[in-house]
DNA sequence: TGGGGCCTCAAACGCTAGTTTAAAACGTCT
DNA sequence: AGACGTTTTAAACTAGCGTTTGAGGCCCCA
């Protein structure tokens, strides 16, 4: 085992069980159980659970937020005739770097919408406060392209209409595992990530618009 | 004390903390606690903590879905020019029972809607699927309302959207105190459940249509 | 070869959780 | 008043948690 493909492990490990069950319902041990590493490592190579958890955040989002940055400062660049970058564009890059950036298939995106979910619903704000202090400037950025791009919605509506969006988002692709289900039952048709943010664009652009 | 006045004074408690801090973080003790009773009241009157989960939503489920269920029957018999009833109207006949149909102050629809974002978010699906075994009938007596509200949307489609519309809401009231101090913050201005109510029926009315 | 950092390991620690127990208190009947 | 079913109580129990410990293994460099 080279130097520290342990930590790799466990937070491999960790994303998965975090995903499936929860933060407070995984223990430290079904994680090192899985990752098939021994039950002290985590708090040796992070300090504590909490640590953890930050550590799965941040493996994903980094790399994430990074591309969403480069990205919308070449949008920003760009000259462009009839004014601002339009809407459709900032979601569909947004979307896209989301699912396909890492290379491997959409399920780790999927898995990293279930981690957002819990993260949002998680009633202490410990998590939400690290993930604002830490990715709030890129969210703000995308907040002001956006602002300009719909100049005549007021900003205060805006405000409301991105939280919404955020929650149809998340919610649904953090529930999708059951949307499966009674979708396959009801339309006899199976569900991808893909699929689910092509039913997903019109309903955000068409509710941000107003 | 009279009889079985620790059974209301358990789910008052519980209703409170299971909202502020969440299933698996609040404990029984301070449940109890909070209540003002012993602490094997819970395992005597309701048998488990899982059972006693249940029974904090049941208690506001069942009124309010009787509620939403004969006003819907209303709706089904009156006579009505121009076909079918308007979408708007069900989404305001449905917010405003959720908001008020309880006589007290919206801040316990508030605390239901905090408690409905966990339950959705929460991995294991026993409650989940409890709610949907419960309070599925009058669920879907709203979509077929719906579908006919919309009868151009293709079902696969409304489908779909009542789920991303069911996200903005639950997304948007669960996490209503950190939005409310954003917002507070960014615009000087403080927020009710109605004013956020007022905000949203416009989005999810555009969204679903298209 | 032997010492020193980095890492792993099994075991234990302290704590809190949900649940159970058995005795005590209560209220309601005859 | 006394007996009985219901409810409350304090205390204990079992289980699992996150974390800590100290001994041991590993590898690289002197």
């Amino acid at each position: 085992m080279s130097q520290s493909d342990t930590v790799q492990r466990i937070l491999d490990a960790a994303e998965v069980l975090f995903a499936q069950k929860g933060f407070a319902e995984t223990s430290l041990r079904a994680i090192t159980s899985r990752a098939g590493v021994n039950l002290a490592a985590v708090n040796y190579h992070f300090g504590s659970k909490e640590a953890l958890i930050q550590a799965v955040f941040e493996r994903y989002l980094t790399p994430f937020c990074q591309a969403l940055d480069a990205k919308l400062e070449e949008l920003e660049g760009e000259p462009r005739s009839g004014g601002e970058v339009p809407l459709e564009k900032l979601f569909t890059v947004a979307s896209r770097l989301a699912l396909g950036s890492h290379g491997d298939e959409p399920r780790r995106a999927m898995i990293f919408f279930r981690l957002s979910g819990q993260a949002y619903s998680q009633p202490q704000d410990h998590l939400r406060a690290w993930l604002r202090e830490h990715y709030g400037p890129v969210f703000r950025r995308f907040l002001a392209l956006l602002r300009r791009a719909v100049p005549d919605v007021p900003p205060m509506e805006l405000f409301w209409r991105v939280h919404f969006s955020l929650g149809a988002v998340i919610f649904t692709l953090s529930g999708m595992e059951s949307l499966q289900a009674i979708s396959k039952k009801d339309f006899n048709q199976s569900v991808t990530a893909a699929h689910i943010t092509q039913q997903l664009l019109p309903f955000v652009v068409g509710g941000i618009q107003g």
